[in-house]
DNA sequence: AATGAATGAGGCTTCATTCAT
DNA sequence: TATGAATGAAGCCTCATTCAT
């Protein structure tokens, strides 16, 4: 669909209505009164209220699997890696962050949407062939249950839209950080030796 | 407010259709087909759709509070409380999955009701004071960002209503020790020694 | 789709609005307002507009095909039966009207809605099928083109819903009879012999 | 009103869409997408989408009018005028065919458009005058319904449209000759003398 | 407590029409 | 003449809610 030239402008309005009040909630009436045109208009940029939201969310879906895909096909460790996936996920919510909200809240491991379900699910597994593969190699505890594993790393970041303010004092690299070093090291302190 | 009788499937039924399409896609008639009775007659035992999803949200709720409470003011090192704010979780999780999965979806860390916020407020900071204990008493790194980590610890747990199945292979507190573990152990491998 | 108790009068209402306006520019308001209700009352109704428009179809549709099989299975010559077509179908015309007009000018050999597509070629065949038989038996001309005949009988009967007042003087009886004398006899007179 | 030059374009896509959905179910972007432009620049040809169906209707209307009055007003036998309306007429729709079903399916007998009503009238007047002139001549029965005759004269001729393909194998003078045959001398077998 | 039926508001979508370029 | 984009009105349909029975 080739869009008007107001396409960014329509993109931006949705996803902060959306986020704001979720997709369900959000009427293209508020869209429309964010982007400062009539809900009628909308229609020269789309053709359902849904493709709107499939918009909104795909940018930083693909981004997400992309970097990811590179990054897990790249040379390295899995801890390394582990800290770089936490910098992709973080980097892309704070990229976009309202998008990623948005796909955070209705699609991610929801299996509401056909459509999302294959890419969804690619991301578990790439995150979860990394965590394998570490504890293939020993870098990685042996007793580690990769599934659930996959899945605490995943929330943790995911749950990142729930709290973190992208425009406050820590930057996405910091938040990366933190996050996979509790997931990598753990919060209990080390007895000295 | 004295309930009839059929009050416990009116409830049962709105969490599952809440948990399956989501609060605003969810239509009472839904809910009514659910319990096999008319839509109308709903507003025997609701005012609004809106108590529906509080009635359904409470439980799980209030359950958690309470036992995270206690727990939080008993006896006890960092380490121990977090097995055990881990296990209080995801026992009410496997308890009231469909309501608690509701919960998370649409109040926790989203600020939409201003009714829930005051107990969702409280819940993290009760993780968080337990995780401010620690750091205090060496327990925990002592460069823990507690805010983070206390976000990092409800968010796996949190997330695990997107992909556990309580009535799977793996039990609650299963589920809650290798989340628990992780948090506090983290997920690579220590040198043997 | 069990019908509440009013749907006679939604019917009534649809088919006199159908007919004054044309099925597209008939609204479904227009036709709420006619039964004294709101529009959204109709869905207590009906599913759709077009369910609307095929309920209103239906009753004629069904029962012209219903008399007609039976007419021509029965015994009797083809001039005897093109004079039964005509009572059939003016009186299904007359006792439907503005059910009818709406089947005649919407549906009938329009080919717009697959769904009917069948019933209107069934009925056409069955005409065809007692020309043919009256050519074969030698009681209507053997240079007949069968297929034209049968569309000029069809449409000379279809037509009267757009010029003939069954509450006006004639009778539907009366009209099939003139229809059938002309279609049968010709309108030259002859010559006395 | 000076027509700019792609104006036949638009009149034979306009027709072409009023057929195929009828004038209501159409829209000018159908239209527009049929001539390949937007449908806003329709508006360099048409002041409104009525006006456009009516410069679609207008020339198989005049034709027809102008035609039939020539033919009513020559010399001739009610018979030779039966067939010769009959010729005109299924002349005029093979010719402008289309055009000329829009015209039968929305303005025919229908008495929507005001505008329209004098033209519809006057040619039903015409051929009821030649069929009047007949019985009162001696050529046509002098128990005929003239009313009622003429209007299945017109509605047999006018339903071609719904069945007949002027591409086809039977040309309009054939289909003329044979419904003006039926009419005038009826389906029956004569008795050989 | 439940039903059947209605209400009324509002949402998504369509589309004839306008207008600056 | 045509485009691109917008407007505004209206239409279909949904759904929370009400109410008489």
């Amino acid at each position: 669909m080739p869009r008007p030239s107001r396409w960014p402008e329509v993109m931006a309005a949705a996803a902060k209505v959306f986020r704001a009040k979720g997709y369900h909630a959000a009427t293209l009436e508020d869209v429309a009164d964010e982007v400062g045109m009539l809900k009628g208009s909308l229609y020269n940029y789309i053709t359902s209220k849904e493709e709107l939201l499939f918009a909104v969310v795909r940018p930083p879906a693909e981004q997400l699997l992309e970097q990811t895909r590179a990054l897990v096909a790249a040379e390295g460790t899995a801890p390394g890696k582990v800290v770089a996936i936490a910098r992709v996920h973080a980097g892309v919510l704070a990229e976009h962050f309202v998008y990623a909200a948005v796909y955070v809240h209705e699609i991610a491991g929801m299996g509401r949407y056909p459509e999302w379900a294959a890419m969804d699910h690619e991301y578990v597994e790439l995150v979860r062939a990394v965590l394998a593969a570490g504890v293939a190699e020993g870098s990685l505890r042996d007793d580690l249950d990769v599934r659930t594993a996959g899945h605490v790393l995943i929330g943790s970041l995911n749950w990142l839209t729930r709290w973190w303010d992208p425009d406050g004092p820590a930057s996405a690299e910091e938040m990366a950080d933190r996050v996979s070093a509790t997931f990598l090291d753990g919060s209990r302190s080390r007895p000295a030796r």
